[in-house]
DNA sequence: TTATGGATCTTCT
DNA sequence: GAAGATCCATAAA
């Protein structure tokens, strides 16, 4: 398979507007000569005002730093002790943003994502940010990478582009719980909760 | 089918 | 010292 690196330019532009570009491009992980890759079917954006669910919301810290990075910028980050999660990070350098990968639609070598998830149950491979991240061995060394010019972890064109996107409040959050800021491409069925 | 608790550790208070 | 952008196994209904 043959992808189409974004670059830098498709990462201009509000957190809102990226996360629902986002929809329907593939993520693409290159591990040794080996092509791993999934259609981004959810995401959620995180802002950098009047969002307290958002890491950037105290500040800069050494945890968040690459969430204040330019846009394109990877955020990989440890969340409850276990599980990696994975962001594209928007906005200009100095501004706290990102948007949240949550599910892909497995494509390309579904064979070595089954062994990294240790299960052959294809429909629980990516269906969820801590998931999708073990399925494509992304881990910290990935965090602050530019994904606009990166051989290990780039975002590609996706070829489909017909289908409706769900707009609904966000998974797993205790803090600005109510804000419509995930989005998700209806009737897929590798979204991580709340199908249509 | 839904509910609950454990795993496990970095970050910030 | 507590909380956290999750996942999974197990238990209850």
């Amino acid at each position: 398979m043959k992808y189409n690196r974004l670059d830098r330019d498709f990462f201009e532009g509000s957190t809102e507007e990226i996360a629902k570009k986002l929809l329907g491009k593939i993520l693409v992980r290159k591990i040794d000569s080996q092509f791993l890759s999934g259609k981004i079917v959810e995401v959620e954006a995180y802002l950098n005002e009047n969002d307290f669910a958002s890491h950037s919301a105290g500040g800069l810290s050494q945890r968040n730093k690459s969430m204040f990075m330019p846009a394109g910028t990877s955020y990989v980050y440890l969340i409850y002790g276990i599980h990696y999660c994975f962001n594209v990070v928007t906005e200009k350098e100095g501004i706290g943003a990102a948007v949240l990968i949550r599910a892909l639609e497995p494509l390309d070598n579904i064979a070595l994502m089954k062994s990294f998830r240790g299960t052959d149950n294809i429909k629980i491979l990516t269906n969820g940010p801590a998931k999708l991240c073990q399925a494509l061995n992304i881990k910290r060394n990935l965090d602050g990478i530019p994904l606009y010019n990166s051989r290990e972890l780039f975002l590609a064109e996706g070829d489909n582009q017909n289908f409706e996107i769900m707009n609904t409040k966000r998974i797993g959050i205790s803090k600005s719980k109510d804000l419509l800021l995930r989005y998700f491409i209806k009737g897929n069925e590798f979204v991580s909760k709340g199908k249509i």
